[in-house]
RNA sequence: CGCGGGAUGGAGCAGUCUGGAAGCUCGUCGGGCUCAUAACCCGAAGGUCACAGGUUCAAAUCCUGUUCCCGCAACCA
């Protein structure tokens, strides 16, 4: 054990749904940049990650993907390890919730609980919508019908395992008030204040019977265990917590966890629900939960509809593993959502990484081969201009240390990347080209050297944490060691003497949007290709079921009669579709120009799952045209296109039996 | 009136809790320098802090109202 102590710090476990993209991947790098900092700090850290890979969503995924649940969580939990591993994070653990330890542990805790009393058997009553096999409350039911499929619902009840919540909502409301750094950032604590925890808990239902893929109850092995409370546990379970009680003493030392980093959208989870499962299992609650913010493509989420998803591979293939963890390290601000674009991701490439720092690296190795054969020695020469260079060095490690401990990781390096400046300032102040000019000042340039170099190694141990890559990069060219956090407030430990690398490595090589982005186009290409295939792949399915069902036939709702006039009010004609595509903010809608008649119409359609644009380009179909015009998702429709559709929603386009021309009316 | 977040020079953000000369990075323009990756250093322009009221000696900040944007369903943290 260090002097500093423990510390045993989390990332939120991923969702085995998908491959991981930046926004995700954030996560983990942030956490990584704690965890090097923290060891460099001198704790004793165990960092812990991992995936979360049961529930319903994935059964689905699986499913329609045609594989069993656990080959696709193997092959998801691979992918998220691959991109931990490419980011360069150092974590100690990387857990699975189909591990088998952990299953084992989390049906003793289900146990544990019940036993207890705080884990009840009751009724789950609601509204049932049997195609969805969904449960609805009153308030989320739309025109009293399912809001998924828009049909009817009726009461239900199921049997289901309940967690009594309330018992603890008073502990827990005294644990938050009394302990103010409990959540991060403060604005947190009062909307779960406000909303969940002082209008009253209710009790969670903590068991589900609708899906299989997931820790069976054990005792009751219709049930399966919630994924909350399976997943929420990783943090106990994976460090040897035991509900018999013969924990190891990994869990001994580690719990209480110090820190849980994890995204905004999931605080509710870890600091309402997770603390009270904590509080009835009798154990400590975690230090701190951090809700980070998130990192927003060009303000948009990421999708892959709108092909802008920026994955950390792509971004790492462009520009190396630092570069990106420097970006979005840097990028994301400590309480709201952060931006990235490709084009922001250059600027701050070109202007920190390259012009600052390896620019910086580059003229100070250049310029000592050029006039001390790479020599860097300290000759006592100083200079007034010295002492600000020194103080902004050395006092550099505790202004981080400062940020670092309110997690503000993105000033933290803005902090470095401050004393890289003041190097490139210095070389400005003192000018060594003009020093070498006089034999004289042989020395003060030769003083001025090793300045520069014992500030650059500061700046590059200071650095290991965020770019661990880099750091020893540098550390390489100046031929010295990085230091340890100790030494990092102290000036001239560079030994005088050494000799630097004979050429300068360029660290980062500027890059040119102009070059880039292209490159990005086709990344987005890619991506939009591989989207349209999926969703022509989920279509044919669709229609497949349906052929299946041939011969079953559709009652709808009866409408109230009409009179002909009615039905004369409504003009139909025959068009044809001379152009599509899709709508870019949209994941249903395509966008047609009708021809009907002489004129062209506008029309959009929610039917891009089954119809691609090239396909619908051509076709002949029934307009209702003079309905009044519309904007969907930001584009006028000035139409409707006639279709029929299934009990599944699936769409199909009516066309005239015979070749009609197109602005035939149809009547 | 569903819930929540936001609106600050061309771009991205800080400052708002705890009122007291409008700040940072990038870009633009001008200058300097030549060791270096057309880089680095210095300087300048550019903002009625979304709008309208109010409180105050004093408001980006507090109060009231309005407008606009973005999440809360997917492919998501």
């Amino acid at each position: 054990m260090s002097k500093k102590g423990k510390f045993y710090m989390t990332t939120a476990i991923a969702y085995t749904s998908g491959k991981p993209h930046i926004g995700n991947t954030y996560e983990i790098v942030l956490a990584d940049a704690i965890a090097r900092y923290k060891r460099k700090e001198g704790y004793d850290v165990y960092f812990q990650t991992g995936t979360d890979e049961h529930g319903q969503k994935i059964q689905e995924k699986a499913e329609k993907a045609g594989v069993s649940p656990k080959d696709y969580v193997d092959k998801v939990a691979g992918d998220v390890r691959h991109i931990w591993d490419l980011m360069n994070t150092s974590y100690d653990n990387f857990v699975r919730t189909t591990d088998s330890d952990h299953e084992a542990q989390v049906q003793k805790i289900f146990k544990k609980l019940y036993d207890k009393g705080d884990i009840y058997k009751g009724a789950y009553e609601g509204m049932y919508c049997t195609p969805c096999e969904s449960f609805w409350t009153d308030s989320q039911l739309v025109d009293g019908k399912c809001p998924d499929c828009g049909r009817e619902v009726k009461p239900a009840k199921e049997e289901a395992y309940f967690f009594k919540m309330s018992k603890y909502a008073d502990r827990l409301i005294e644990h938050i008030n009394t302990h103010p750094e409990f959540i991060q950032p403060v604005s947190r604590k009062n909307e779960m204040m406000n909303n969940f925890l002082l209008p009253g808990l209710q009790d969670l239902c903590v068991s589900r019977t609708s899906f299989s893929w997931g820790v069976s109850v054990g005792f009751d092995p219709k049930h399966v265990v919630y994924v909350w409370l399976d997943a929420l546990t990783n943090y106990i379970t994976k460090i040897g917590y035991d509900a018999a009680g013969e924990s190891t003493d990994l869990f001994k030392t580690n719990w209480p966890a110090d820190l849980h980093l994890i995204g905004k959208d999931i605080i509710r989870f870890h600091t309402i629900y997770w603390p009270i499962f904590l509080m009835a299992l009798d154990l400590p609650l975690p230090k701190q939960v951090f809700g980070h913010p998130w990192l927003l493509q060009g303000g948009e989420k990421m999708s892959k509809s709108r092909g802008n998803v920026i994955y950390a591979d792509d971004m790492a293939a462009l520009f190396g593993v630092d570069a990106t963890r420097y970006f979005v390290l840097h990028e994301m601000p400590f309480e709201n959502d952060g931006i990235i674009t490709w084009e922001l991701v250059v600027e701050r490439f070109n202007s920190d990484l390259a012009n600052v720092l390896g620019n910086l690296v580059n003229r100070t190795v250049s310029m000592s081969n050029k006039y001390f054969e790479g020599v860097v020695a300290s000759t006592g020469v100083t200079d007034d201009v010295d002492a600000d260079l020194i103080a902004v060095a050395t006092s550099a490690r505790d202004k981080i240390a400062e940020k670092m401990a309110g997690l503000r990781v993105a000033d933290a390096i803005s902090e470095v990347f401050a004393l890289f400046k003041r190097c490139n300032k210095y070389i400005d102040e003192t000018a060594p080209w003009v020093l070498a000019k006089e034999e004289t000042k042989k020395e003060r340039l030769s003083e001025v050297l090793y300045n520069l170099v014992e500030a650059i190694a500061i700046g590059a141990s200071l650095l290991e944490s965020f770019l661990p890559e880099t750091a020893n990069k540098i550390a390489a060219q100046l031929n010295a060691p990085l230091r340890a956090f100790d030494d990092l407030n102290k000036f001239g430990l560079y030994e005088s003497g050494t000799k630097v690398a004979e050429k300068p490595e360029i660290l980062f090589a500027r890059l040119d949007v102009k070059e880039i982005m292209p490159k990005v186009e086709a990344i987005r290409e890619a991506q939009r290709k591989e989207y349209e295939e999926e969703m022509r792949a989920l279509g044919e399915e669709i229609a497949e079921e349906t052929a299946a069902a041939e011969e079953s036939v559709i009652d709808i709702e009866p409408k109230a009669e009409i009179e002909y006039d009615d039905f004369m009010k409504m003009q139909f004609q025959v068009g044809v579709i001379l152009e599509c595509k899709a709508v870019e903010k949209s994941k249903k809608l395509l966008c047609s120009q009708v021809k009907i008649g002489s004129q062209v119409k506008q029309i959009v359609s929610g039917i891009r799952k089954y119809y691609t644009p090239e396909e619908m380009v051509g076709k002949k179909v029934m307009v209702l045209v003079n309905l009044k015009p519309a904007k969907l998702a930001g584009v006028l429709s000035e139409g409707m296109l006639l279709c029929a559709e299934d009990a599944n929603g699936t769409l199909a386009l009516l066309t005239p039996e015979k070749d009609m021309p197109s602005g035939a009316e149809i009547c």
